[in-house]
Parts: structure tokens; sequence; C-alpha cells
DNA sequence: AAAACACATTGACATTCTTCTATCTGTGTG
DNA sequence: CACACAGATAGAAGAATGTCAATGTGTTTT
């Protein structure tokens, strides 16, 4: 598969889940720490660890010790990129992804 | 959880996958059957068909008959509302979703 | 140095997702 | 009407995901 796809998709699966969405819209705000987001939730801890870990490999938020907390951020240009890439493959257009990969020529 | 995030994962699932995003982009240059859509990939007829299902019962795409075809066409208006709801989720604003849910508060 | 705190990792279990084969349904054709 | 064709549905097996209790790691405090 194109790796516009796959790469599009990666990202994709991880913010497809509502609490991650959460997080996410959290940190829009601003960078916060663990514990601030977990008060938010009804989660035990590691499994808020194991999402911002998904929200981090997937380059979408920053972490950053101080102390013992560690505080996360987003990465506005991961979802910038994806927000172009999502509209490129939503709508057409001169230089439609699609065309460039000869899935639409008769 | 709120219903802004359920809703938008529900959507953001169904295309989280290389190869349903390869068929939005597809559809997005217009419609397309069914028969056309499975030359495009290496699966088997009941997989695409499952995957379409889930594209039209999410609401991303409409399907129609035609003689003993289907087609299938995007629904540009749900894909556009989810990409104001993921600019909203994304960025902060005046009218920041996560505001509204009093997330941000100190 | 020992204890406390904040977060990560491990391992297990249940749920959901993916994809297949086999079969069914609806539509047109000889 | 019988057959062929396009696509949907059912059922099953394996893979991936979500969540937790238990434990490990790094940092500050006493």
């Amino acid at each position: 598969m194109e790796k516009v796809y796959t790469d599009a998709a990666k990202l994709l699966k991880v913010i497809a889940d509502p609490k991650r969405l959460k997080i996410v819209d959290m940190l829009s705000c601003g960078e916060l720490c663990a514990c601030r987001i977990l008060d938010a939730f009804q989660i035990t801890q590691p499994t808020l660890s194991h999402d911002m870990k998904l929200l981090v490999d997937a380059g979408i938020v920053n972490d950053r010790r101080e102390g013992k907390n560690i505080y996360y951020s987003l990465n506005t240009d991961v979802l910038g990129q994806l927000q172009k890439t999502l509209a490129s493959i939503f709508t057409e257009k001169e230089n439609c992804i699609c065309e460039s990969h000869n899935c639409c020529t008769d």
C-alpha cells in the first residue's frame, strides 16, 4: 500500500480513540503533566501511560521531564501535516494524491 | 466521554486504515462501482464489501444500486465536518472545545 | 540511605478488528 | 424459468487493541 496512506493511517489509528482525542484537545490549550491529564479520566495510571506512549511514539505529542513529573505538549507540525494530508485525500484537486497513484484512471 | 470525542473517534476509526483511506481518495475523484475499487486492491470481494459497509454505516460514503452494480460516492458533508472538528481539537481557539468542557482550567 | 512520589514496563485477559471461505440475495439474460 | 453475475452476509481463525494489577525505574525528600 502507498506510503501516503499507511503513514496517515498510523497517525489516525492513534487519535481514533475518544480518550486520546480528548488528551490532544487538552494539550492544545498548553503543556500538561501526566497527573493533570490522569485527573480528567477514570482510568488507571498505567493505562494513561500506555496511551501517552502511543501518542509520543507517533510523534503527535512531545514529552519532557521536570523533576518527578513528565510534561506533555502537542507537536503541532505533525498534526498540521496530517490535516493537510487528509484535506488532500478528502477533496479532488489538481495535484490529487489519487491521480499521482493512478487509481482513478479509466 | 464527551460526545464530540466519541463521534469523531468513530469516524476516525473507520478511516484509520490504509486501504479505506485509499478508497476515500479514489472516491474523491468521483463515483466508482465496487468492482472498480476491488481492482485496485489485493483483497477478496467479501473483504471489500465489509470495508465498504464500514464506510457507508459511518456515513462517510453513499451507496447506490444501478442494475447489478453498486456505486459508491463520498459524503463530503461528513468529511468536511470531521475536518472542522479536528481543527477545533488540534488548535487552541476562542471557542476551544476543550474549554467548553472544563478540561483545561486550573 | 530509606522512603515517598511520579511515571513506565510487564504480563495477562478480554474485546475488537481483519480477512478468509462458504453461502445467500438481488438483478439481468438466454 | 434457469443461469450467470455483482455484491452482501455468516461464521471462523488469527492479529491487534484496551485495560488492569503488579512491579520496576528515576527523582525528590527526610
